[in-house]
DNA sequence: TGACTATTCAAGCAACAACTTGAATAGTGG
DNA sequence: CCACTATTCAAGTTGTTGCTTGAATAGTCA
């Protein structure tokens, strides 16, 4: 006794529910998190994500089943990166979602940044309007290939583990801002403690290029970036 | 061989994902959908989606555990509704991104909205802003609760099964407009149907009040005409 | 109080999902 | 052409999910 509009709105249902299936998996989440950084292989995105390369691919292929990532080859290497810029902002309001809904998320994330010895950076638009004018130098801390699949208009790279012999590098006397994946990555809280310590007025910026793109404002790819 | 960084990591994206499995589920979505029109009870739930009242509630009771929704008791009810705007948002973007990724939605709507006769209502922002403007006159042809728990401003409430024994509240020579609960719901087609078929100029929006709030735009409560 | 009713709980079943291991594939580069 | 390598496939195991059925709960209204 299905009625079709019963049938209709089952199969309907049933499509949306692919896009809720593709990330009802920790890992998978995980997967499309670090896809929002950029392009990677499967054998990087298994390493980061601390699981086997049978597993991640697999992972990736109900991704892409769900048509939330692509892969061509490139290479030796499969490439895997978001269909669709979209995906990345539909990571973003789950993600944003479930930090207004579920408490557990800063309590988990405290606990965790409180032992690493920082939790303040919760600068908000003040900052990223003096990233914005280019009032402050902005270091990308991440690796140096996300960096070059976009990065924050003017910014600097320099890896996190580069940072202490690239030290020199950096103008002296003008404030530093760090910036790296995200609001839950360290990179740029370890980077912002060894610039401190080497006496420079250095602030962390929870946006990670993901949300300045969904902001709307402009992202550059390539290239180290002009100014010093 | 956990490090702290995979175990911080990991609890975080458990966290994300029970959102995603919350979601994961198509009757889930519905239940969500349904929601986004505003509070209800089990039943009316479990009628509405086709399922049996204790299914329905296992559902609702995931859901809930996710945050997505909560509950309270008013009279011989449980009520059920949206825990915040954001849940409904955040379904909206779901089904954007589905919309926009997974050609079969478009096909499963299609096949079936065209055996009822109307595929048309392709009406984009020009239809918005002469509803917004007032100058048509805007029917909600969804069930009287449903209006008021929330309208666009200045419609009239007409449930669709209503509507043929109240056209002649209708001020002739107006241009009509009816919408529904959103794109996939065949309440403001049946509706359009008949209005011409009695000779309005009738036309159907596709957006329901979900959308319309999440353009940021003013939503009206309670009786007709009043404002909260 | 006691009958009634909306909702939830509990047990059980079939289908599915996540991960592992080991083998297969296909494409590259010497 | 052959060795090599990144990725995928296949099979198997364990745990989870969606739904059903029937009973339990808790609250209301006479």
């Amino acid at each position: 006794m299905t009625t079709p509009h019963r049938r209709f709105k089952d199969s309907l249902y049933e499509q949306f529910a692919r896009i809720g299936k593709a990330i009802s998996a920790p890992k998978r989440i995980e997967l499309v998190d670090l896809l929002c950084q950029g392009p990677r292989t499967v054998e990087g995105l298994a390493e980061q994500a601390g699981m086997s390369v049978a597993n991640t691919s697999q992972h990736l292929q109900i991704l892409r089943a769900a048509r939330l990532v692509t892969a061509d080859k490139k290479g030796l290497y499969v490439e895997y990166r978001l269909a669709d810029e979209e995906v990345c902002r539909f990571f973003l309001s789950l993600r944003s979602l479930a930090e207004s809904r579920l408490a557990e998320v800063e309590q988990v994330t405290r606990a965790y940044f409180e032992t690493r010895g920082a939790m303040e950076a919760v600068h908000g638009d003040e900052l990223l309007r003096r990233v914005k004018s280019g009032e402050v130098t902005v270091l990308d801390v991440r690796p140096a290939e996300e960096y070059q699949a976009g990065h924050i208009p003017g910014a600097l790279s320099v890896p996190v583990d580069e940072l202490q012999a690239r030290l020199k590098e950096l103008p002296r006397g003008r404030e530093v801002v760090a910036y790296c994946r995200g609001p839950y990555c360290v990179m740029a809280v370890e980077a912002v403690a060894l610039l401190r310590k080497k006496g420079f007025k250095a602030h962390r910026m929870e946006q990670g290029v993901a949300d300045w793109r969904a902001r709307g404002f402009q992202v550059e790819t390539s290239g180290q970036g002009a100014r010093s």
